[in-house]
DNA sequence: AATCAAAAGATTTTCGAAAATATGTGTTTC
DNA sequence: GAAACACATATTTTCGAAAATCTTTTGATT
């Protein structure tokens, strides 16, 4: 079979699913959008069976809804959600962290600082009107927060924190992108400060910045959220 | 389409999903066991891509593997997963747990003791070589479990315990069939202690009681499991 | 006997037509 | 005008053949 784009040696059914998933995320297709077949299969070159499995995939991770019979669309987003998701990030990463910090070794610690270098670099070079390097901040920055709780030892826990990523990345693509620099806010200190105290092995004060971290982070996206609600609703 | 079996209104896809989860859990397909298209075709009557589909589901869900290119398997089990599976469930229910006694009112006190109360019922009339009854036993069983923690107010933390149900129910179900009436262990009564200090509103002991429930639980499986395990290994 | 290559076989993966279902439109009836 | 029905269109869902890939067997060579 001719691959009409690449062969990155991923069956069709892969490329689909990555493809939808950061298109997804990264807001191309939007909350509570239809996903049509016929379209997806224009759009991603493949036919009716791997494009299903894709979905389905996703729809099981939370990104999209499915309907029987009536096809799949983007799940949607609400604030309700936003709050729980992040309650329940805290919930669980301060958790994975106070464990790591117990049980964290030399590549626990290596893992963070890298990534904590990783991240200012990328901020540093990242410009608010690039998509690609937007997305590449925010891989980073996920990669410095997965790395904070790595050391859990718990697979499940590991798990949770990534699918609760998930659901909460939709919330800051667009955050990211009307928001060039945020006045208020110092995000390269507050990830300093986490990632001090978690090298210090204080999992008491490690688990308290990571808490305030996030909830000063749900607190901007809810904000965000809200005036993107109330802009799209008066359309 | 004339539908070989019956027609419960729903898609092929759902109703092959739906079998062939029930056929991982109740170990009628061992773990580890290949998941061949073209034998699964021939049980459920559908064709690849509702059972593609299904499976890549079931993939998503963590209850088989999928490896590119070649295919599907039921998931593995270990000590060490069911270990893991158990103190998450213990870290995410006894918080779930908690926020219910705070803000369950009636419809949560109800759903508690009608669960518990057809909990005792299948109980007494199951027969320990009746597959149907034991799935019975364990769908009220779960029911239960789920009504304790059904006033958390988080929809995610009811996802993540619904997750972690699924990823320990395949270590009990082999269990029951086999240890007609456990010995040393009341289960009834330990549920009916549970219940009785969620009602009273006594939060530290009714998450302590449920606490050591699925620590018991967690030991009475490990033993049984590296007991199979044993025996399998020298065949 | 061990090693390797090529062929044969088995299995997964993909495709697009056909069936099943949902949705929209117009017509009739009251 | 509103409800009810039939028809036409759009979309999902399913099927089985064909292509792609993996696995085993065969056979030639050292």
């Amino acid at each position: 079979m001719a691959r009409t784009t690449s062969n990155p040696s991923k069956s069709l059914g892969e490329q689909a699913y990555a493809r939808i998933r950061h298109e997804i995320i990264s807001g191309v297709f939007a909350p509570d959008q239809p996903l049509r077949l016929a379209q997806l299969q224009e759009r991603c070159g493949a036919g009716f069976s791997p494009l299903r499995e894709a979905l389905t995939r996703l729809a099981a991770e939370g990104l999209v809804v499915s309907e029987s019979m009536r096809g799949f669309r983007v799940a949607p987003l609400s604030l309700d959600d936003l709050r729980d998701t992040m309650e329940t990030r805290i919930f669980v990463e301060a958790e994975a962290l106070w464990r790591s910090i117990e049980r964290g070794g030399d590549e626990w610690e290596m893992r963070i600082v890298s990534s904590l270098h990783a991240l200012g670099r990328q901020n540093e070079r990242t410009q608010p009107d690039d998509p690609d390097s937007l997305a590449a901040l925010e891989e980073r920055h996920r990669d410095f927060h997965v790395a904070l709780v790595s050391a859990s030892g718990s697979r499940r826990l590991e798990q949770i924190i990534d699918n609760l990523y998930l659901g909460s990345v939709r919330y800051r693509m667009p955050s990211l992108s009307n928001m060039p620099s945020n006045p208020s806010r110092d995000l390269m200190a507050e990830h300093g400060a986490i990632s001090e105290a978690a090298l210090a092995r204080d999992a008491a004060r490690a688990v308290g910045l990571l808490t305030a971290h996030y909830r000063l982070t749900a607190d901007v996206l809810s904000l965000a959220h809200s005036e993107r609600m109330a802009r799209t609703a008066g359309r």
